[in-house]
Order: C-alpha cells, then sequence, then structure tokens
DNA sequence: ACTGTCGATGTCAGTTGCTGTCATCAGCGT
DNA sequence: ACGCTGATGACAGCAACTGACATCGACAGT
C-alpha cells in the first residue's frame, strides 16, 4: 500500500468530468477538481498540463492506435481508403462507449476553449497519419490530402453518432461519409 | 479631434505582432503590448477578447468574402467546385500580402495556443461556408463534407504558398490541391 | 452658450490559471 | 540502519482576464 490512494490521475478526471457536467467548464475551479479528489492544487498541474487536457487523456491512445492500425492495412490500398479504414477499426472501439462520449462531448460543445484543444488533438492526429503515409511511400501533398481528408470524414461521421437516435453504427457511418465524398469529388 | 490618437485597435494590432516577433507570443505580456501602443492594459481586452485574438483581426472579413464569394457561384458548379472557386477568389487577395502573412504565420505556427486558435478560425470558416452551401440546397452532410474538404485543400496549398522559394502562385496551388484531392478519391 | 448624454479610455482591486521551489514521507534497495 | 527516489503537499508569485467606477472630450438639443 502507497501512502496515498491509488490512481490520482484516474481520479482528476472523474472529479473534472463531474463538475464540467453539473456546473460548466468555466465555472469550475482546479481547486475544486483537486479537492474533490483528495489532491492539492498542485497536483492537478503534475498529472495534466492545464485544465482542458484533463478530458483528453485518451486523445494520445487513439493516435496511437490509428497509426498502427494504418501501418497495417493493405499496400494494394488506397491512401484515401487505408485512412478511413484505420478510423472504422477505431470507430468500432468507440462504440462501446457510446454513453461517455455523449457526456464528453457535450462538455466540449459547450466551450469554445475545450473545442479549440479538441480541434488541435485531432490536427496532430492527421498530422501523425500523414506522416505514416509517407512512409508507405505516398507523396508529401498527397498523404497530407488524404489524412485531413480522412479526419474532416471521421469528425463528420463522429458528429453524427453521436447526435443520432436510436444506435447507430459508427463505422457504417464513416464508410457512408467516405463515400459520399468520393461521390462530391467525383464531379457532378 | 479627439481626446486621444485615432486607431487605437490598429496600433494594438502593430505592436502586438511587432512584440510576438522580437521576443515570441508567451514572453509578451499584455501590459507591454498596451504600453507600446501608448494604451492602458484594460484598453487591450476592450478591443480584444484575449491575447490571442488580436492576431486574427482579418478572420471575420475573410469569412465574410468567402460566403458572399461563394453566394456569387454559378449555379452549376458542384459544391465542392464552388468552396475551391470561392477560396481561389480569397487567395487572390491574399497573394498582395504575402510577407505579412510569413510573419504572421512563423509566430503562430510557434506556440501552440496561436495554433488552436487558428484552427478554430477555419473551423467556423468551413462552417459558414457549409451553411451557406445549404442555402444552396445542397444536403446536409454533402454540405459539411464539401466545406471542410475545401477548408483543407486551402490549409495545405496554404502552407505550401507560405513555405514555398520564389513567388508561387496561391490560387493555383489552391486548384492544384483540389485536383490532387479528386484524383486521391477517384480509386487508384 | 449651457447642459446632459455618450463613448472611449484610465485606474484599481480581485479571481484564477499556472509555475517554481522547497519540504515531507513511504517504499525500496543496499 | 541508511540513503535514495517518486509522488505529494505547502506556499509564494506572476500574468491573464474581469468588474466597477471615474474621467473627459465630443456632440446634440435647447
Amino acid at each position: 500500500m502507497g501512502r496515498w490512494e491509488p490512481n490520482a490521475r484516474g481520479r482528476l478526471e472523474q472529479a473534472a468530468l463531474e463538475l464540467y457536467i453539473e456546473r460548466g467548464f468555466e465555472q469550475t475551479t482546479v481547486a475544486e477538481i483537486a479537492k474533490r479528489a483528495g489532491l492539492a492544487e498542485r497536483t492537478f498541474f503534475r498529472h495534466f498540463a492545464d485544465k482542458r487536457e484533463v478530458l483528453f487523456g485518451g486523445a494520445g491512445t487513439l493516435q496511437e492506435f490509428l497509426v498502427s492500425a494504418l501501418a497495417d492495412a493493405s499496400d494494394a490500398a488506397t491512401p484515401i481508403d487505408a485512412v478511413a479504414a484505420a478510423f472504422e477499426a477505431a470507430g468500432t472501439l468507440l462504440q462501446e462507449r457510446r454513453e461517455t462520449a455523449r457526456q464528453r462531448q457535450a462538455v466540449i460543445a459547450a466551450n469554445a476553449e475545450l473545442r479549440e484543444r479538441e480541434l488541435i488533438k485531432l490536427a496532430s492526429l492527421a498530422s501523425a497519419l500523414a506522416d505514416a503515409l509517407r512512409q508507405r511511400g505516398v507523396t508529401d501533398s498527397a498523404a497530407s490530402l488524404a489524412a485531413e481528408a480522412g479526419s474532416a470524414i471521421f469528425r463528420i461521421a463522429f458528429e453524427r453518432w453521436i447526435n443520432e437516435a436510436g444506435q447507430p453504427d459508427l463505422p457504417h457511418l464513416i464508410r457512408e461519409s467516405l463515400d459520399e465524398l468520393k461521390a462530391l469529388t467525383a464531379g457532378k
């Protein structure tokens, strides 16, 4: 047994999400989050770079998953198809936590600073995917374009998945968005 | 003659850009910006919501220009082609300020918070373009996809325009990116 | 010319996010 | 037993941002 309760980081994430839901992101102070987690304010900043980051702990994991999924994709696949396939695989995993995802997304949508953070996480993700494509021999500009297009497809499909009633299938929505983009760029 | 020197807002923008270039964004305090502009710190926050916003005064203008350019586009054009054409028109105007754009972009690239702000401005822009497309009768999802794809095309072309040696033509780079995306989504 | 309103700015105090620094203390290896 | 390490606490301090109130030229109406 340690000197302190275990999983300080997890407790902070939990406390923060609860408080952000209860009274909103801006109305919550870091001191309150720390107090609910049974820690000092200073400790919060040892685990998270800032007050927003506590909501994005999973972003790094998702990015690693996508990059390795992309690395495993068939060499025969088009860059865009490979990226979309990686997102579909990730979508299958996300699927299991729809309610959590909805809560989190509601908090993020309600605050501009959190939306900014989300956007930069997605941009970092697209950049990592572009790098992975380049390692597969894809041209510089084609890699950027395919990664950004894939990211846009995912964002739009994710939003529909969150907002739609019932139990929509995220990988299926991703595939639909991909097909629609292909139709849009095919001319009329 | 007013009681104060005219164009306080412009002086603040100028002073801020200079200081961000001289010593970097984080190393500059709002008090220093205000002092260089001959104003009080409080006045800075009356003109700009925060320390970052002072670099993005033109974003609103750009967005309005794009939306009205899109509204003027031919009804025969594909959604993506209409969006790309709007960006090309904007690119023609941006072209005249390449050096200013490069300086500004260097400052933004050097700081994560500024990149976040830039991303949300671009997201807002894409969202406005999607709305404009919907008013033209484009489907919800097609409008989002076309606007996001157009935005990605512009971002990538803009980056190349900034970094390339010589005097690259921005509208031409936009067109090239559009064509490349079309090729990528056309299958092999 | 007088007067009252208005708009842009100054001044000041206060909250909060975030950082640097040093102290504390259980566990662990030697 | 001893010292090292890693996670935490305690405290001081800076800078971003906000609210409240004061100031004073411009300007309109009379």
